[in-house]
DNA sequence: AATTAGTTTGACCGATTGATCAGATCGTTT
DNA sequence: AAACGATCTGATCAATCGGTCAAACTAATT
């Protein structure tokens, strides 16, 4: 359960202030330190997301990750507890970062309007973050051995997009679907421009420096899931 | 470029017949070895799929797989050359049981007809293959690294498609779409149900013995897709 | 100048990796 | 019975794995 930056008692407790010991002048020495860690870390946890994407969590080494964030194998372990944890920690934070990327409406937002702009921010991340996305993607297919403690959020947030759906089709919005597997393909298809880039590229034969058509790509899945609800 | 059963010469001069014995006696004492050596091969491409499917192409021991199919670690590298042969071997074995998950129609068959076929043909076959289904996911999500060089079977199958569906649309059957990104799209989702299926039982709240609702499933992935066409 | 907390280093640990080898073993063919 | 090709086995290889350790180093505090 340690975060990345406080796997250690030592660690831990230099984060803690001292009593008594306002001055601006320690403090800022202080910070220094601490933002120097900041750096390291995140270092590493860019790094580690690159190895784990590619490698899995069995396949990727604490060498290579300490080599791509420009650290030695003795020096990562000073600041990471284990492999294992350092992944799970990666795992969650991923987590986080996707708890705004689920269905969500305000008040007064059409069902088109809503689709449209999850579409356009599913897409957008995907593009933005493609290891992070990949990480996710082998790890659920493996089965999710280790995700499999931590997505009570993700079901939370799944349910109320449900709800919100299932809300559209009970006013008479929308064509009936089913809304939790509605939500799924929205995803499938979203998540897929991201983790088979290789695929896309592929089959739309790009050159190397050639980049996908995101705004047609972005048009089209809108459309598909539009008109399925029967409202394009 | 060696095929699982061949990666060695004397193995492979055992294969051909040898000239001038046509005694069937003899020919079936050398079928019985043959057989025994298929046999092994199959476990061994088996448990290979089970390994590699899990812990991907690094992650994957070959004491592992030599444990799975039944073999000591020697005898297991007796019948292959190197891991990563084997492993692209794998690739190209699952990918050509793959020919025949595309979109193909006979003469006379609606377009509905064609779509409904295809869902279902790729979701039984995901559901039957969840372990090569995810092999494939993960080599196609880390860059398709290996897969890379085999492809143009799968290149061609997908032209065909897109060449059927543009009549389709060309036609006047069915609402424009693009043809490309429309095919994408259905191997996505169906895609999903084999690689994320751990992430599909949870969001349906299934218990370890419960299955997923297939038909229910077929039903609305085929109507996301026929919507799309204004088909349905 | 001495002390201290935080960090870095090189050497090293046991375990496992993919792979090889010579020799033993097996079933068939002469 | 001898000879043969095919297969299996235990021992072993260098390389790498995740992780640890004491000692050296650095920079700030006293």
């Amino acid at each position: 359960m340690g975060s990345l930056a406080a796997h250690r008692l030592r660690v831990q407790a230099m984060t803690q202030q001292k009593a008594g010991n306002p001055e601006p002048q320690v403090s800022s020495a202080r910070d220094k330190v601490l933002e120097r860690r900041r750096t390291i870390l995140a270092a590493i946890r860019d790094a580690a997301i690159d190895e784990f994407a590619s490698k899995g969590l069995i396949g990727a080494s604490t060498q290579a990750i300490a080599q791509r964030a420009g650290l030695t194998k003795p020096q990562l372990h000073y600041y990471i507890s284990s492999k294992e944890e350092l992944y799970e920690d990666i795992l969650v934070y991923i987590l986080d970062e996707w708890r705004e990327l689920f269905l969500t409406a305000s008040t007064g937002d059409s069902p088109a309007e809503v689709i449209r702009a999850y579409v356009h921010k599913k897409l957008e991340y995907g593009r933005r973050n493609p290891k992070a996305s990949r990480l996710f993607t082998t790890e659920i297919a493996n089965g999710a051995p280790v995700l499999g403690r931590h997505w009570a959020p993700y079901q939370a947030s799944t349910l109320e997009a449900v709800r919100l759906i299932q809300s559209w089709v009970d006013q008479g919005l929308v064509r009936p679907v089913d809304p939790l597997l509605f939500q799924m393909h929205i995803w499938a298809v979203t998540q897929h421009y991201a983790d088979f880039e290789v695929q896309v590229r592929n089959m739309m034969h790009l050159g190397d420096g050639e980049e996908p058509d995101y705004e047609r790509i972005e048009k089209e899945v809108a459309s598909l899931f539009l008109r399925a609800l029967g409202i394009e």
